[in-house]
RNA sequence: GGAGAGGUGCCAGAGUGGUCGAAUGGGGCGGUCUCGAAAACCGUUGAGCCUUCACGGGUUCCCAGGGUUCGAAUCCCUGUCUCUCCGCCA
């Protein structure tokens, strides 16, 4: 949702945002809507400013018992009313008209991010780790005899179709561990609040975290109309909606480990082996509330919180900044993290840190009130921290041997009852 | 699932269809008093939109959306949320 009065004082900033997000100016359309709806509202207010006056002395003659008088003036009100009801109307139309396409456009790109229009001119912005060398060929998730004894895609077929996975014994313990080291490591040491929310949600918070209107096909629905949330983001940051919050309360920081629903429309045919795209997957998400002077460094900062969970699994990984063609909808500037997966001999996303600036604040109306002065729109921000089942393919892949067992992380043993091992035939082994 | 009650300002809590953005109390902020503090007293304390260089003016908002009325926080309808009781249940 952008902000009407930012436009109008420079409507040429606004179009060569939009510009390098490769759309047409919009500018001078979207002003002709504004004055419109300001004369509009204008007109409006005046009647009623009218009526209200009237109406006033109808109660004084009332009052008095001027019983003539009254009848005069109750008239002269009566008379008003369709007019009145004509230019509300007009006013509501327009200002409908001018939300519709405020809300429809998508946020403007941050200064400080490179122009290009798809993932191929994202810029890496640091490389951590080194890819191990392999003294055989390095397999895929899947295939690691290992894991493939507890990546059960059959059974999830039979249950729900493709897409979906069951996940057995020790590879469910190692999924498991890497959510709680995840959330953990948030908590104790990145200075987050951990939350647990519903899944379900209604169509408002859809909007205020731009879901809706526009990609309602990426969601499933139930049939009472409830969504299930693609990512935490959705309740974490909608956590916050309609509120003025005390500016010494910020920055929030929450974090929350849930289950995400995507549809993966338009995705057919792509990375359908393993688990790697999956209708239902669990993600650590990040959430941060902040001033708009604390967004940018907050986004560095949430961006390293990421890098740490890889850092300590020491799973090498690099670091891009999104391009104008590439960066999401509501978001201003994104990071993703892409992991190296040996088996795909190609480094795969598993993470992206987002700030939206104020354009989700807008769409849920959340403010802040700095010290003293008018309330304000917050900045939010997102970030996986990291995708769990995408982590856990990173970790078969980069510890796979060539017995087919995997080493497990160190970090992830507490959590393993201190084994090391995966062995081969899908058991824990010291 | 059944039955009932209710949603008013930062909080608690009044509110007769007519000068109600809303009594009162608490809290917050400012001040008086005090060596300082407490107490007491005085004042102040919502948001959006339109308009104005500004001071200011106008308008909307008492859960949300409709409706009745010359006029709605107050009446009616729908939705929604909360609470209580019964039933069921992880």
């Amino acid at each position: 949702m952008h902000d009407i009065r930012a436009i109008r004082e420079n409507p040429e900033a606004f179009d060569a945002g939009l510009a390098r997000r490769g759309l047409a100016a919009q500018s001078s359309d979207i002003l002709k809507i504004d004055d419109a709806r300001r004369a509009a509202i204008h007109a409006a207010e005046t009647a009623l400013a009218e009526r209200n006056a009237a109406s006033k002395q109808v109660g004084a003659a009332k009052a008095k018992g001027d019983e003539a008088e009254f009848e005069r003036l109750r008239a002269l009100v009566g008379a008003k009313k369709t007019e009145i009801a004509e230019l509300e109307d007009q006013a509501k139309a327009e200002t409908h008209r001018l939300n519709d396409v405020l809300m429809s456009l998508p946020n403007l790109p941050a200064s400080d991010i490179p122009d290009g229009e798809d993932e191929d001119d994202n810029v890496e912005v640091r490389r951590i780790g080194s890819p191990r060398n392999f003294s055989f060929a390095p397999k895929e998730h899947y295939e690691v005899t290992a894991a493939a004894h507890g990546l059960d895609f059959e059974t999830a077929a039979k249950l729900s179709g493709s897409r979906f996975v069951v996940l057995r014994g020790a590879m469910n313990r190692l999924h498991r561990a890497l959510g709680q080291f995840m959330l953990n490591t948030h908590v104790d040491e990145n200075g987050f609040t951990e939350t647990w929310t519903p899944v379900l949600v209604r169509d408002e918070a859809m909007y205020g975290s731009g879901q809706l209107p526009k990609f309602a096909e990426d969601s499933y629905r139930t049939e009472n109309g409830w969504w299930l949330i693609p990512t935490a983001e959705v309740t974490l940051v909608n956590s916050v909606a309609g509120e003025i919050l005390d500016e010494g309360a910020l920055p929030i920081r929450l974090t929350a480990h849930s289950q995400c629903f995507r549809s993966e429309a338009g995705s057919a045919g792509r990375d359908t082996a393993g688990m790697l795209r999956q209708h239902q997957f669990e993600k650590v998400e990040m959430v941060a509330i902040t001033t708009p002077d604390q967004s940018a460094a907050e986004l560095e900062r949430m961006t390293k919180c990421a890098e740490g969970i890889l850092d300590a699994l020491k799973i090498p990984y690099r670091t891009v900044v999104l391009c104008t063609g590439d960066v999401g909808f509501g978001m201003r500037k994104t990071y993703d993290i892409e992991a190296w997966l040996p088996g795909q001999n190609s480094y795969r996303e598993i993470s992206s840190c987002s700030v939206a600036d104020d354009f989700q604040a807008r769409r849920m109306n959340t403010r802040y009130r700095p010290e003293g002065g008018k309330p304000e729109f917050v900045h939010t921000l997102n970030g996986s921290g990291l995708a769990v089942g995408r982590t856990l393919i990173a970790v078969i892949e980069n510890n796979q041997q060539e017995d087919g067992s995997i080493t497990i992380p160190e970090v992830l043993r507490p959590y393993m009852g201190g084994k090391s091992t995966v062995l081969p035939d899908g058991s824990l082994g010291d």
